[in-house]
DNA sequence: CGGAATACAGAATATTATCCGGCAAACAGG
DNA sequence: CCTGTTTGCCGGATAATATTCTGTATTCCG
């Protein structure tokens, strides 16, 4: 279980993920020893997951968000562990989610402008097995985009 | 611009924003000094937006992904500027963004179980102004869930 | 009550980051 | 074709940080 102090360190640690630990430790008022302590015992239970950079996405040429709903077909479980692995392959998706129900999966992928998405959309999303239908979400803007977890 | 060592820090980096200067010097094939640099260089250009700690999600009682489908009323600037504050205001909230032509949204959150998403949906979602509709997508399976970039 | 386990602090040591001086390649202007 | 300037890099010195070790207080059980 977490108490506040872990709490606090997996706060400041989703917003700074390379604060020294020195400083984390004056964060979280507690001896660097104990707070190096507990991020240890937070990262070996699985709390923490990993730690990132995050990329501007402008600046390295994937300017365009988009959402993709696809439906597959009826199909068999192979068929459907393929397309799984193709996902996990693609490194145009981002996002891969089977949502409510049917054989129903919402996408998120970052391309580089509307023609990207094009050959996107023909070489790596209709390639997948077992596609039917698909429909495309262009993004015009961006309200909000983090993965920061209230704790 | 980027050359192919700014590449390679910054997929090292995407993947372990927490590597040593020393360790990230070792990857890439350069001097500790010169791969600070770059480092320090590639934050002040915005090409890293920021580091941060990914959490595992079922850990932290968010065991429960949906997407949610927003349509706004036929609104006021005013209304429209206060729906985007409300949003980054709201932590459940992880992402939103406008999609494809009118007053559409597609809003990405987590939470703990249905009976939290009924109070999210109920107590933040519809409290934000000017919604008119909504569409609730719940998450069955995560196929991929990354925010790393090809570069 | 003990006794073990846990969490913590602070000092000592090991590792890492940063600063500095110098070198070589690329470049621009004469 | 020079030559001064800029840029990127390296390696050593120093500063900062992380880790290890030892000891102590507290809690948790039996």
């Amino acid at each position: 279980m977490l108490d506040r102090t872990d709490r606090r360190i997996l706060k400041v640690l989703q917003e700074d993920g390379r604060i020294t630990n020195t400083d984390l430790a004056d964060r979280v008022r507690l001896s660097a020893t104990a707070t190096a302590e507990r991020m240890k015992r937070l990262v070996r239970d699985g709390y923490i997951e990993h730690f990132s950079a995050s990329l501007d996405p402008k600046k390295v040429d994937r300017g365009l968000l988009v959402f993709v709903e696809i439906r597959l077909e009826r199909t068999s479980p192979e068929i459907f562990d393929s397309f799984k692995r193709a996902v996990e392959r693609a490194p145009d998706i981002l996002e891969c989610h089977m949502v409510a129900g049917g054989y129903d999966y919402l996408m998120k992928s970052r391309v580089k402008d509307m023609e990207a998405y094009r050959t996107f959309l023909s070489d790596v999303v209709l390639a997948l097995p077992g596609v039917r239908e698909t429909h495309t979400y262009a993004v015009m803007e961006e309200i909000k985009d983090t993965h920061i977890l209230p704790v």
